[in-house]
DNA sequence: CAATATAAATTGTTCAACAATATAGATTCG
DNA sequence: CGAATCTATATTGTTGAACAATTTATATTG
């Protein structure tokens, strides 16, 4: 996803602009999980009405980024053990079906190639967020191969609350770095057009990487 | 999804009522897809401010139902062929999802054996409305069995389109009526716990009923 | 120190206004 | 007569202020 960013971008609705900007915040980590947004102070922050603003936070809680309380306000969503698990769940089902529909010729393939490269001189430098960033975009390529908008929108959404449980933890090195040769792996098998096996592959990252999340968030919560 | 509906419910915040009820009038075919929902015309009709009316467009754009075109204004959304294609990629992906995560004790069997029951009732006595209702009933039902809240809402998502597809049909007997020989059979195979028959079933369903939404929507299109 | 009453801040919603954009209507020209 | 252009009108985009309802913070009391 090119994100052609909001830094000159005046030209979109005001709402969808600062909807953008609201959302670098929540990856960036400038807005922790269970940070309060308040009205006031956002509206004055980004220089717009309080009525705008509200509608930003409509298009924010409907993707699970906001927590919306009534009378109360809206907050950074903190996803917990529940949404984790359910997060995975979603993995599953969808890129199960991703992996199931990959032609060995399909374009999205060339893009996990180069990603897995990138990733590669990421983890040489021992930058893990970079790690992290790029094993996301890693995993959303592969859903590429479904070749469906709606597919794609939907697993959009989970990577980005999953982004929030990343954001509780101060350390997230080892939670991608174990990793990377189990996608270098998938991805051959996907290239060989051996279906199977890619399936059993996913399966597997998914089930480790799910484990060292929850471990992580309860450490996390002590 | 028990509704207890728009009738007195004054509790829940102003956007989230509004937002049921226009979602009521769209299946009700109250608003046929394509229709201009104009933001002075329905905040009157709906007694509210344009500002909280357009905290509900946003709401309901998200979910796919109306759709945005900036400085244009909000429209029932239209969904064509390519809509129709991606949907049921969708549905392929999340429900055979759902077979393969079924178990034959699963609570949600019997609430499909009941929704078959009644679609039977609602065939014996000619009403297809009913029948078209009750049969996503069933499909909603089958994507419980995944147990995943996330997956529930994204396929209620993919529904809710497909409801504003078959809108724009005048006649939508022959849409449901053959199929519910089959799932009734599809039900049978999870009862049994077969879940590769049951999967292959799915699969004739949905390339079926796909054929025919298609060519039911380029039959409309002339 | 806990419970309660009061004050302050925040959200929920409305209204009125105006700039920017789009639609419809009138006018002109080929 | 039809196409292109200009103008007027309606609609959306956004703001600011206002006020009721609710929550949170503060002060008071037992």
């Amino acid at each position: 996803m090119i994100d052609a960013s909001h830094v000159p971008a005046e030209d979109q609705p005001l709402t969808a602009h600062v909807a953008g900007r609201i959302r670098d915040m929540l990856i960036s980590g400038e807005l922790s999980p269970g940070a309060k947004l308040s009205e006031q102070h956002m509206a004055a922050h980004f220089s717009i009405s309080r009525n705008t603003l509200r509608e930003v936070f409509r298009l924010l809680t409907s993707q699970n980024l906001l927590t919306y309380i009534p009378n109360r306000g809206v907050f950074v969503a903190t996803p917990g053990e529940a949404s984790v698990v359910d997060i995975y769940r979603v993995r599953r089902v969808i890129q199960k079906g991703a992996v199931q529909a990959a032609s060995p010729t399909h374009p999205a393939l060339s893009r996990m190639k180069d990603q897995l490269a990138r990733t590669g001189a990421a983890q040489a430098n021992g930058d893990w967020l970079k790690v992290g960033t790029i094993n996301m975009e890693f995993h959303r390529s592969m859903v590429d191969l479904c070749d469906s908008p709606r597919l794609n929108a939907g697993f959009e959404l989970v990577l980005a609350e999953l982004r929030l449980v990343f954001a509780q933890f101060d350390d997230t090195a080892h939670l991608h770095e174990p990793y990377i040769a189990l996608n270098k792996a998938l991805l051959a098998s996907l290239e060989r057009g051996d279906t199977d096996t890619a399936t059993k592959q996913l399966d597997d990252y998914l089930l480790r990487s799910e484990r060292s999340v929850l471990a992580a968030l309860q450490r996390a919560r002590s």
